[in-house]
DNA sequence: GCCCACAAGATTGTCAACAATTTCGGCAAC
DNA sequence: GTTGCCGAAATTGTTGACAATCTTGTGGGC
């Protein structure tokens, strides 16, 4: 695992809370690497949006705001939307076999009560859609929105009750693509990430 | 002008051609930079999605394909539509004026044929409605992307004709957003941004 | 007691030398 | 003539020391 990745996890973990200052000397310490490692892993960082910067000032771990975290889904929303029409342009069968085989493993993990397992198929689909659609920068972008994200997200796909909410919606979502019908596919793609966004609203805090 | 600038202006330029060899040494004397600052530009440059590098093997100018280039207006397509959707919402009389203002402009500069002065309108209008839209976070990804793609739209932009096309796109744009009507802007935008694609399909490589 | 100047310490930014790696040309073997 | 290997040159990657900048604490003046 090279040092960007360490560096993000240790976000991610909460190692590195939000807003703390990151000395470099520190994370010199903390990851055994040296400063100029750790100033490159910085910049790149800074590149994801998960770290700000101020020149001799130093670095410290991006707080996203409630506001922010919503701006962020809007435009999951339409992106996703796109890569979901495109997908339902180009689905083969196999894809679509695929698709339905994170739905039923879906259903099954909500039923079993199993929200982490259900959450990581969530992802599976998401990405497994982007790829169908063939729209490679699309992802680029989406990764790295994800990134800024994950805070919230993890904390909204546990909620009680979210779950239930959520699999009709990516049920029709992969209804829609396996019919080949774009623009339902775009319009369930969104509906679904327009829950996400009030659900995110409504959040605590 | 600080040395990322200058580098992203040299190759929007052409000074550095696509698939050109970034040798450090020479961009040193070239720029008249030491060799950590050129480092450094160019791994911004890299995140910008501006340049490749391969480890050990240095930088070149990345190529930036007609199916890139399409995928990245696809995303443009959507992203950009979203804003114009929440301009629609949040304008105010001041934000109205000034889109009128510059529709008045797009107006004038193709009747007297100045398409580098319209081109100029379009980019201002473009980013105008992102700003009155209150998105912050699509600003980002749209100026990112648009690194992407100037080359291409540059050349779009000048094609005799294309202007004329365009005009109508941007009135309605306008008209749609003063009106206070999200889904009628979102729907511009979009066509807008569609027959940008189209255009680009078209273009003689 | 409060505020400002100033110095010491902490931290980031820059540089030049060195190490590691790849590329390229020539030479031998087949 | 072609292929493969070796070494030199070119280029990138890394390091540690030093410079520049900011922060913090201290003391004097009011």
């Amino acid at each position: 695992m090279n040092l960007v990745d360490r560096i993000r996890t240790a976000i991610f973990d909460g190692d590195l809370a939000p807003n703390q200052r990151l000395i470099e000397a520190d994370l010199c310490a903390q990851f055994g690497a040296s400063r100029s490692h750790i100033r490159n892993a910085l910049t790149d960082l800074v590149g994801e949006g998960l770290v700000e910067r101020i020149p001799h000032r130093g670095a410290r771990v991006r707080a996203i705001t409630l506001a922010e975290a919503i701006e962020f889904t809007e435009i999951r929303m339409v992106v996703e939307g796109l890569c979901a029409a495109k997908a339902a342009q180009a689905v083969t069968e196999v894809g679509a076999a695929m698709l339905r085989s994170i739905g039923e493993r879906m259903r099954h993990h909500l039923a079993a009560g199993d929200l982490l397992e259900y959450s990581a198929c969530n992802k599976e689909l998401h990405t497994l859609i982007r790829r169908i659609s063939g729209q490679s920068a699309a992802g680029d972008i989406i990764e790295r929105i994800r990134g800024n994200l994950t805070r919230h997200q993890v904390r909204l796909a546990l909620r009680p009750g979210r779950a239930a909410v959520s699999l009709p919606q990516h049920l029709a979502i992969i209804e829609a693509i396996c019919d080949h019908d774009e623009e339902r596919a775009e319009a369930a793609m969104r509906a679904h990430l327009r829950s996400v966004i009030e659900a995110l609203k409504n959040a605590p805090r």
